[in-house]
DNA sequence: AGCATAAACGGACTTTACCCCGATTCGTAT
DNA sequence: ATACGAATCGGGGTAAAGTCCGTTTATGCT
């Protein structure tokens, strides 16, 4: 039988060895940030040859540098993700929207916090932050949480872009790792600024 | 006379012939990216060459190929500052903190959708968007009249780094060139959202 | 099982950002 | 004017990202 000519749906599984070569280049990539220390001493070439693939492979797999640090994150996004759809409220399902949107914040705070060396080297900056990590998730979820607040006269597509960027942009763009030397105070201190922010916009 | 051993200050001006050079270099580089198209076509060598200089003297000016653009868009941000610093309200100073937020925020839009591809070309990602370019301005003076409104209970640093993300993270990070083919339209949505986003943050 | 096809692999090749250091030029104090 | 020190220039050199294409391998069909 003959796939449909314009079928869309996933274009195809990935194939067994790539699926393999995928994680086992995730897992090397991993080995080698926990011993060398910085995002930035991690090669392409290095990261192939530890891999035992060649190089070629590194690229079709991750497309460029900066995919491979997007998807060590989106692996740990999961779950993260798993909790925020499917967890506990206020994180989870269950809390009323105000509280889903404190708590969210807060949780995307930390985990920023902790996955910033990564997060920072998944920037790509000749292009936006790529669908399918960070952003989407982020932006998604605070969009569906406004959208049970009934705000008034609101564009909700753009407030959610701002509060996305509100949220990732100082640990993202503005705040250098000396502004992280107390990982612990600084995200008390964003956690809570965040908080007023979202009490002050969703105030009736 | 000799300089005090300790003195910090601006360490020496700049040699009139680094200056000459630097002013020829940002010309021939605007000139470049008149004629080709995108920033990304844009590389040292062809620079250097096309400018009659060393590859040398271009890193030496610049640092990084980033820096090129951070200079370009310091240079177009110097009388957008002078508007901000010393123009007519509500942009300028003159009119009540509240209209100058605002108006702010409208300047900066236009400002940044007419200069998103020197923008996006000038973010680093291996460093936070350095000193001297870009956020200082926005945060600082957003955190100064963000003083003048006495809101209570607040982290103004924090606020204001939030906000400046809010205003430049959507058109830095998260659109695409896509979303801006009609930048009349956006220019317009964004800023009724910066507007909407500040009145509902300062409201008493 | 055997085959056809599309996908994945590998590694040499190209391009480009960035470094280095001897040669040169500027600015200043005499 | 001149000489001296310091900054600048230049351009060849290095390393790392990203591309290409001939070869190999998985997968679905008969």
């Amino acid at each position: 039988m003959e796939r449909p000519a314009l079928s869309l749906g996933p274009p195809r599984a990935e194939r067994a060895d790539a699926a393999r070569n995928r994680r086992h280049l995730l897992a090397t990539a991993r080995t080698m940030l926990a011993e060398n220390g910085g995002a930035d001493t991690l090669t392409m070439d290095a990261l192939a040859e530890r891999a035992g693939l060649g190089k070629g492979t590194v690229f079709r797999r991750f497309g460029t540098r900066a995919g491979i640090f997007q998807a060590l994150l989106e692996d740990d996004e999961h779950d993260f993700q798993l909790q925020v759809i499917a967890g506990l409220p206020p994180l989870g399902p269950g809390a009323p929207p105000l509280e889903r949107l404190i708590a969210y914040g807060r949780a995307r705070i930390a985990f920023l916090i902790d996955h910033r060396e990564i997060a920072r080297a998944s920037l790509d900056g000749s292009q936006p932050v790529p669908a399918g990590t960070e952003s989407p998730l982020s932006r998604t979820h605070i969009r569906m949480l406004l959208a049970h607040l009934r705000l008034e006269n609101t564009d909700l597509d753009m407030l959610a872009v701002q509060l996305t960027a509100a949220l990732d942009g100082p640990l993202l763009l503005y705040m250098s790792s000396a502004d992280l030397t107390e990982p612990t105070t600084t995200d008390k201190r964003m956690a809570h600024a965040w908080q007023n922010l979202i009490e002050r916009v969703c105030r009736p």
